[in-house]
DNA sequence: ACTTGAACATACTATCGAGTATGTTGTCAA
DNA sequence: TTGACAACATACTCGATAGTATGTTCAAGT
């Protein structure tokens, strides 16, 4: 709805990226919904009303869209928080608004981070076929990065005696249980404005660094 | 390992419950290493040594066998916690207890656990095919007469003024999310005694109450 | 001891879906 | 303007797998 819908048949050279991100789209819902090999591209196709044609036209196999969605999910949460990582305030603050960020951008991007959750036990158990499998780690490799950011606000929030916790990778992977459940339990409701939805992503920062022994109070 | 094995190449009428059970946990640990789908027959067979043959003697399709999986998490879930409801203690006291048992019961039987997930998500997609989906829908029953159990203790908690929370179900939600953490993140490590299991889940626990305000400490 | 049926194993079928081969339409550069 | 190629659509192939049909072994009642 973004653009304005084109008269032509076929779409120009040019819209390439526009294409790719509306078939990813549809394979995100699709893959959310029933799962990666439940999913057919017969049904991804026909959600963007389209046929499997177009989808091989631009990738070359099922798995390397499935890569794409993944990749293009972490692009989303990086661009979420890189700016917050600059931001010179204590670790606390930081960390809040890390969460917060991190948060609305689930919310936002829902179906893709639910394909990131699948990828990341597609790779802990080697359900992909060998030749996507070394790109699928580089992809891990991503999400180990994202992930790294939010182990050192943690570090240096308890170094300021802010937060405490006992086995910080415990701890990390609570506050990541927390704060990516919206991917789970979430169901947007019609007619939820900007506000519910910030109300939502406030109750779950506020359980997450609750979970991590904060025990003032939130802005 | 528990049975002594028997020398016969097949099993006596009395022990089939046994077969089943053998099936299902054959079965749990291949839906959660490749999900539901992804699974075939002639895989869960092979892990158990056996043949196609076995599973639909005792299952009328895929999707019977899955189900009883789901079933079978189910019970165990409520054993787990069934012996605390009936306790006579503060409300803060048995939440602790629950939550404590529901963590070690998810890490000893986490493929169940795993399938029940799974479970829950195709029904909220509607998936599973339209005769068995009944029969989906009243396993959600169950799920929720679980989840009912911990929302109440919830309720008396707060009353007790020991807990606080804004929205009941993002809470519960959150804590949902936190105690079954281990289903995702958890690997056992081999030689891993008893002792480093209850701290894993004690630290757990103790992330899933602070979420809910408590500032008390552990025992 | 023999016969029936439960508990499997083996061999087959039918369907579904990933991938391919080929056809069609329109864009754009020269 | 035209022809080459991008952007698809259509029509197929082929392997994997859910389900079935049938064969085999043994346990237990009589």
């Amino acid at each position: 709805m973004a653009t304005a819908a084109r008269s032509t048949k076929y779409r120009r050279q040019s819209d390439t990226d526009l294409s790719r991100m509306e078939i990813m789209e549809g394979a995100a819902l699709c893959f959310e919904s029933r799962g990666y090999s439940a999913t057919s591209l017969d049904e991804v196709a026909a959600r963007i009303s389209s046929t499997k044609g177009r989808i091989y036209h631009h990738y070359a196999s099922k798995a390397e869209l499935f890569l794409d969605v993944y990749r293009t999910g972490m692009m989303m949460n990086f661009q979420a928080i890189e700016p917050i990582l600059e931001r010179d305030m204590p670790a606390i603050d930081r960390l809040k608004a890390m969460l917060k960020a991190h948060v609305m951008c689930v919310i936002r991007t829902k179906a893709f981070q639910n394909v990131v959750g699948q990828g990341v036990d597609m790779l802990r158990h080697g359900t992909m076929p060998a030749n996507e499998h070394a790109e699928l780690r580089q992809l891990a490799g991503l999400r180990d990065a994202y992930s790294d950011h939010f182990l050192k606000v943690l570090e240096d929030a308890m170094a300021d005696g802010d937060i405490a916790y006992a086995n910080i990778k415990i701890a990390l992977n609570s506050v990541f249980m927390c704060i990516n459940g919206p991917i789970v339990w979430f169901t947007p409701r019609k007619g939820q404005d900007e506000r519910e939805i910030e109300a939502v992503a406030d109750e779950c920062v506020l359980y997450a660094i609750r979970l991590l022994g904060y025990t003032g109070d939130m802005p």
